[in-house]
RNA sequence: GGGGGUGUAGCUCAACUGGUUAGAGCGCUGCCCUGUCACGGCAGAGGUUGCGGGUUCGAGUCCCGUCACUCCCGCCA
C-alpha cells in the first residue's frame, strides 16, 4: 500500500478516485452495522466508512477492533457525503473514503492520555506530556506549532538571503568567558583538566566574522545558559542572530522591521506597521516603570516630585530632599481593590526595599486614604488635575530613588492590569502587536556590593559617540548604542553597535570594568588582536526565536514551541537526562565526583 | 538559594469541621446499534489518595520530612 494523498487533501474534485491514506486511527465511531474511522496524519484528518455490504467480513471485523492511534492504511474510493452528513469543522468534511481494504501497520496500546480531544488534552498534566512527548506532539495543536516554527525559520532564511546575508555556523565548543550568564562546561579528553564552554551566544564569533569581511551574517543559533528556568527561559534556546558591517543603528532597525513584517505576514497574515516607535529607556521607565513596556493599555505613571517637594507629608518631601522622586499611578476603576490585593501590591513595593505603599481609594466622592490628611489643597488639586482623578479610581504612590520608584509602580501597573482585565474593565487586545524600539540605555550600571561598574548590555557595546568623553568623568551619563525590540511587554531581542577600535575596547575592559589586563588578555585577547588588523565598524542584534514563536503560536510558555523542552529543573522526562556518567567516561576525562549530601 | 501552587482510578476532577465500603465524567472491557463525527444505549472492571514518619479510637483531610511538576523572586554580560 503506497500513500496517494495526505489526510487533508481530498476534496469534492477527487470524488470517484481510488485512493490510499496512511496514518493514525484518530477516532472510531462504531454503529454496529457501519463503522466510521477518522484517519489522521500531520496534515489533518479524513473520514473513512466501513460498510459490510462493500467489504469482506474479515476486513469489517478488523475495522471494528481498531484501537485509537493504531497505524493503518486504508484503500478506498472517494465519494460525496450523503446530504446532511457533511462536517463543516474539518476541511475534508464534504467527502469520505469508502473503504475497500484495511491494513494494520502497527498496533497501539491504551494511551496514557487522550490526544484526540483538544479540550481535555490541553489540560493534561505537563509532566505526563513531557514524558510521552511523541504522543503530545501528535496533537494537532502541537503539530501546528512545529509546522509554524519550520515555516517561520524558512521565511527568515529566505529574507536574509534576499538581503545578501550569509548564514555562517559558529562552534558549539567554545571557550569559557565567565562574564554574564553561567555557562555549561564541557571537559576535554585530549586536554585533561581543560574545558570548553557551550556558547551563551555567538557574540564574539559574529564580531570576528565582521573582521573577516563577511559583512552580513545571520544564523539560527543554538545558545546555552546554565541559569534557572522560567516559562520563557530554557537552558538551550534558539536565537535569530544578526551582525552587519558599515552600518548604524537605523540600518538594524530597518532590517529587523522588515524581517518582523515578513514573519507576521507569513505566520498570521497580519500587516504590522513600520517603522516601529522609538522610546528612550528613560521615558520607558518614567511612563511605564519598565524597560519593556506593554503599550496596549494606558495606566501610565505620573511624576509628582515638584508638587510634593515641600509637602507636610515627610515621607514624600524627605525623599525629594534626598534626591529621590515621587511617582503616582491612577488605576482607573480599581477603588474596589480588596485588602488582599493592596497587600500584594505592598509586598511588590517591599520587595524593592520600600517601607510601604501609599494609596488613595476614590469611593462615594471621598478620598479614602491614610495619608491624604497630610496634603494641602494645592497638593490635592495637583493630584486631581495631573492624575485626572474620578470616582472609582485607585491612586498608588511610590517615593524612592528614581529607578526604584518607577519599577515599583511598573510592577503594580502590570498586576492591576491583570485584575482589571479579569473584571472586564480593561481591554488588552490579544491580536494587537505593539512593537517598539527601546533606545538610549545607559552603557554602564553600578554594582554597589562589588563597588564597580558593569556593562548594562555587554562589554562590546559602543558608547554614543558624543558621550565618549564622559567615560572617565561621569560613567553613568554615558549612553550605549544599544537597542531592545519589545512587543506587548515581551523583550523579543536586543543588540548594539559594537566597539571596533582596539583602544576603546581596551579602555572599557581595563579602565571602566576594571578587568585586570592579564585576565582581559586571556579572555578577549584574540578579539583585541583581531581589531588590530582592520576591523570594520559593525553592529548587530539577536532575537529570541522561541519567544517569537510563542507569541505567534499564542502560548504563554516556550515549551509549547520547542519539540523536546526541559522541565523547570532542567531535566528531560522522556530520556531521563541528565544522568550519572560511567566510571570509564570519568576516567577518560580524569574527572572525579565528590560525594554530595545524599551519599 | 527563597516564596507560592499542585499531587486522589489510565486522564480531568470531587470528597463539609478528621468519621459508613473514597465518588463523577471521559477512557478501558463485554454486549447492542447502518449516517456518525466528543456517536448513542446497557452492564462491568479499575484506588499503596506521590513517598516516609507522626498526632488520633479513627487521617485523602491535621503536623513534620521528602520527591516530582509548575509559577514567581534572586539569577539570565
Amino acid at each position: 500500500m503506497k500513500r496517494t494523498h495526505h489526510c487533508n487533501e481530498l476534496r469534492p474534485e477527487n470524488i470517484g478516485q481510488e485512493v490510499v491514506l496512511l496514518g493514525w486511527t484518530h477516532s472510531r465511531r462504531d454503529l454496529g452495522g457501519l463503522i466510521f474511522i477518522d484517519i489522521r496524519d500531520r496534515e489533518g484528518r479524513t473520514q473513512t466508512v466501513f460498510d459490510p455490504s462493500q467489504l469482506s467480513s474479515e476486513t469489517f471485523e478488523k475495522a471494528s477492533s481498531l484501537r485509537p492511534e493504531t497505524v493503518i492504511g486504508v484503500k478506498g474510493t472517494v465519494r460525496q457525503r450523503p446530504e446532511e452528513t457533511e462536517n463543516p469543522k474539518i476541511k475534508t468534511g464534504n467527502i469520505e473514503v469508502v473503504a475497500e481494504n484495511l491494513r494494520i501497520l502497527n498496533t497501539a496500546e491504551v494511551l496514557p492520555f487522550i490526544i484526540d480531544d483538544p479540550e481535555v488534552a490541553s489540560k493534561v498534566n505537563e509532566e505526563l506530556r513531557l514524558q510521552y512527548r511523541y504522543l503530545d506532539l501528535r496533537r494537532p495543536e502541537m503539530a501546528r506549532n512545529l509546522q509554524l516554527r519550520s515555516k517561520v525559520a524558512l521565511e527568515t532564511r529566505k529574507y536574509f538571503d534576499e538581503n545578501a546575508f550569509l548564514e555562517v555556523e559558529t562552534p558549539m565548543l567554545f571557550k569559557s568567558t565567565p562574564e554574564g550568564a553561567r555557562e555549561f562546561l564541557v571537559p576535554s579528553r585530549l586536554a585533561p583538566g581543560s574545558f570548553y564552554a557551550l556558547p551563551q551566544s555567538p557574540q564574539q564569533f559574529k564580531q570576528i566574522l565582521m573582521v573577516a569581511g563577511v559583512e552580513r551574517y545571520y544564523q539560527l543559533a543554538k545558545c546555552f545558559r546554565d541559569e534557572d528556568l522560567r516559562a520563557d527561559r530554557q537552558p538551550e534556546f534558539t536565537q535569530i542572530d544578526v551582525e552587519m558591517s558599515f552600518i548604524d543603528r537605523e540600518d538594524i532597525y530597518q532590517i529587523i522591521e522588515g524581517l518582523l513584517r515578513r514573519i507576521w505576514k507569513t505566520a498570521l497574515d497580519v500587516d504590522i506597521p513600520t517603522p516601529f516607535p522609538r522610546l528612550a529607556y528613560k521615558d520607558a521607565l518614567n511612563r511605564f516603570g519598565i524597560d519593556k513596556p506593554d503599550t496596549r493599555f494606558g495606566l501610565e505613571l505620573v511624576d509628582m516630585t515638584d508638587e510634593f517637594k515641600d509637602s507636610r507629608f515627610k515621607v514624600f518631601s524627605n525623599t525629594v530632599a534626598d534626591g529621590g522622586v515621587v511617582k503616582a499611578i491612577n488605576i482607573k476603576g480599581l477603588a474596589c481593590a480588596t485588602q488582599g490585593q493592596i497587600e500584594t501590591m505592598t509586598n511588590h513595593a517591599r520587595s524593592f526595599g520600600a517601607k510601604g505603599l501609599a494609596y488613595i481609594k476614590v469611593e462615594n466622592n471621598e478620598w479614602k486614604s491614610p495619608i491624604v490628611k497630610f496634603f494641602n489643597n494645592s497638593e490635592k488639586e495637583a493630584l486631581k488635575n495631573k492624575l485626572q482623578i474620578e470616582e472609582g479610581d485607585l491612586i498608588l504612590f511610590a517615593a524612592d530613588k528614581w529607578l526604584t520608584a518607577c519599577e515599583i509602580l511598573g510592577k503594580i501597573r502590570l498586576y492591576c492590569a491583570d485584575i482589571l482585565q479579569a473584571q472586564g474593565k480593561l481591554d488588552v487586545p490579544e491580536d494587537q502587536y505593539n512593537f517598539l524600539w527601546v533606545v538610549d540605555f545607559p552603557l554602564l550600571s553600578f554594582d554597589k556590593e562589588m563597588n564597580r561598574w558593569y556593562s548594562s548590555h555587554h562589554p562590546f557595546t559602543a558608547p554614543v559617540e558624543d558621550d565618549i568623553p564622559l567615560l572617565s568623568k561621569d560613567p553613568k551619563a554615558v549612553r550605549g548604542q544599544h537597542y531592545d525590540i519589545v512587543v506587548n511587554g515581551v523583550e523579543l531581542g536586543g543588540g548594539s553597535i559594537r566597539i571596533h577600535q582596539r583602544d576603546v575596547q581596551k579602555l572599557i575592559f581595563e579602565e571602566i570594568l576594571k578587568i585586570p589586563p592579564e585576565t582581559a588578555e586571556a579572555r578577549f585577547g584574540y578579539m583585541l588582536e583581531a581589531f588590530k588588523f582592520g576591523a570594520p565598524p559593525h553592529g548587530g542584534i539577536a532575537l529570541g526565536f522561541d519567544r517569537l514563536m510563542a507569541i505567534l503560536c499564542k502560548t504563554p510558555s516556550i515549551r509549547d514551541v520547542i519539540a523536546f523542552p526541559k522541565t523547570a529543573k532542567g531535566t528531560d522526562l522522556m530520556t531521563n537526562s541528565p544522568a550519572p556518567a560511567e566510571p570509564k567516561q570519568l576516567r577518560d576525562l580524569r574527572l572525579e565526583i565528590k560525594k554530595g549530601k545524599e551519599q
